[in-house]
DNA sequence: TTATTGATTGACT
DNA sequence: GTCAATCAATAAA
């Protein structure tokens, strides 16, 4: 399978929680030698750069690490995480404004068993890329793709490959942000309740209803 | 200089 | 439910 042609620049231009929703549906290709590795986005959080205390980029903080976070949108950044794990943003508005979109859960389209591989041969396809390190680890994403265009011919993203509804998307608080307590509660998680390729994670403070046993039929 | 904390996952009680 | 793996950034000293 070979990807279509990606997203225009002007995609990753609009408002960063609209490009969030908007990436919901869309297809991440990654060229793993020979073979064309893709997911359907199917998860979401929005990161908002200067003024969001939960971003890497929080009071204009800049590192090695984020310096990509200040591309021009249309370019991927990886970092790692707890120091094994990395995970894939998508970079988002002009030069110099460091908002991002962490993609968290992909649905597996193409080049499953080789992703399945690269995951240690979990067995079921709902854990192949249900969660934001699960889904670079299927793909063979590290810091080697940090800064990559995602119009490249090795990381592309293309439009959906069928229709979205609006009313399909689901949204909460981000996934894993306690420390940031100002913006722990902000809405800026986006997915397709009930697909079983989101992640597990769920928000602080969630309330998750317990499966309540049928009393009678 | 040392200590703590993660945009996580998988194994285990 | 608990916990370890393991490193970069940051806070504390």
């Amino acid at each position: 399978m070979r990807p279509p042609a990606p997203l225009p620049r002007e995609f990753y231009l609009q408002d960063t929680v609209d490009v969030a929703r908007a990436l919901l549906g869309c297809v991440l290709w990654r060229k793993y030698g020979r073979e064309w590795l893709a997911v359907r986005i199917v998860e979401t959080e929005a990161y908002l750069g200067v003024n969001d205390a939960a971003s890497h980029a929080r009071r204009g903080h800049r590192s090695q690490r984020n310096e990509s976070m200040y591309l021009d949108g249309g370019h991927a950044y990886v970092y790692m995480t707890y120091g094994m794990h990395y995970c894939v943003n998508v970079v988002t508005q002009e030069d110099w404004i460091p908002e991002a979109v962490l993609l968290r859960g992909g649905e597996p389209l193409s080049g499953i068993e080789t992703m399945r591989s690269l995951r240690g041969g979990f067995s079921r396809d709902r854990d192949i890329a249900s969660g934001p390190a699960k889904l670079t680890q299927a793909m063979a994403i590290d810091r080697a793709l940090d800064a990559a265009s995602l119009g490249s011919d090795v990381l592309r993203i293309t439009p959906r490959d069928r229709d979205v509804a609006e009313s399909e998307i689901s949204v909460s608080a981000r996934i894993g942000v306690e420390g940031a307590p100002a913006a722990a509660h902000w809405p800026l998680r986006f997915f397709f309740a009930g697909n079983p390729h989101v992640s597990p994670g769920r928000p602080a403070g969630s309330f998750v209803p317990s499966k309540k046993r049928r009393s009678r039929g």
